[in-house]
DNA sequence: ATGACTGCAAAGACTTTGCATCTTT
DNA sequence: AAAGATGCAAAGTCTTTGCAGTCAT
């Protein structure tokens, strides 16, 4: 287990810092803050695992902003804010899409419906 | 006004060809349906046009799927549906997001909220 | 002439991948 | 020795942009 961890220390690390962060982070953010613990991580190691961590469940994309990929470690559903003037990504809190809302596009659609995802754009409070 | 519609043939051919699909076409996809009738057409004026029509609300964008931006030339706010298998984007009926949601959002993060995306994902009818 | 739209090719931005290296089993 | 993770640099996608040519005012 110890030899295991330093194996995947930065791996962890990614995912951890994805975890740690509100900011909704690009690949790019994200290489940035790990720079601080791991200066020799590699922007590629960051999208590698990234792109892991999707296929594995572990963590969620919130789709691009402003043409680039956030990414989000919270899973369970919730709504987001995304600032089209300073690029910010927010949780809404105490919000959620009505369960009916997939229920009845499975039913229209004759399709199964795996995942929801509800982003509000407009200016946040730091832009007005 | 005939020599401006000709001047605009193809941007307006943009536009249509938009606003009539129902597929919510990538740009490369539009770029494909336009040859037919404009086989001149190049795919540099179809991105170049359809930012421009972005920029003055005539379209709106849908987000990426498989990393390609899809459009989509219906205003009215609606529900879509994303199939991560085929990459088919349609349209679900008859579910709209409730207001309450954008209002809320704005009255706890105090934003201005411009626009609402709800995006479902999943396995479409033909896929499965 | 001036301003606007286009095609082409080049540039740009973001992301993925091949390969050699190093670590762990 | 084998399998896995990483850094680096190259390659790959998708999109934007510069420039010259054309059409309309």
């Amino acid at each position: 287990m110890e030899n295991s961890a330093k194996q995947f220390r930065k791996r962890n690390a990614i995912l951890a810092c994805l975890r740690q962060s509100e900011a909704h982070p690009s690949a790019e953010e994200l290489y940035h803050s790990l720079q601080k613990e791991h200066s020799d991580i590699s922007l590629a190691s960051v999208y590698r695992n990234l792109k892991l961590f999707k296929e594995e469940g572990l963590i969620v994309s919130l789709g691009t902003v402003n043409g680039v990929e956030r990414l989000d470690g919270r899973l369970d559903p919730h709504v987001h804010f995304a600032c089209t003037c300073c690029g910010a990504v927010m949780d809404v809190p105490d919000v959620e899409v009505p369960k009916s809302v997939s229920c009845a596009a499975a039913q229209s659609l004759e399709c199964r419906v795996e995942s929801t995802r509800l982003v509000l754009t407009g200016i946040c409070k730091n832009c007005l």
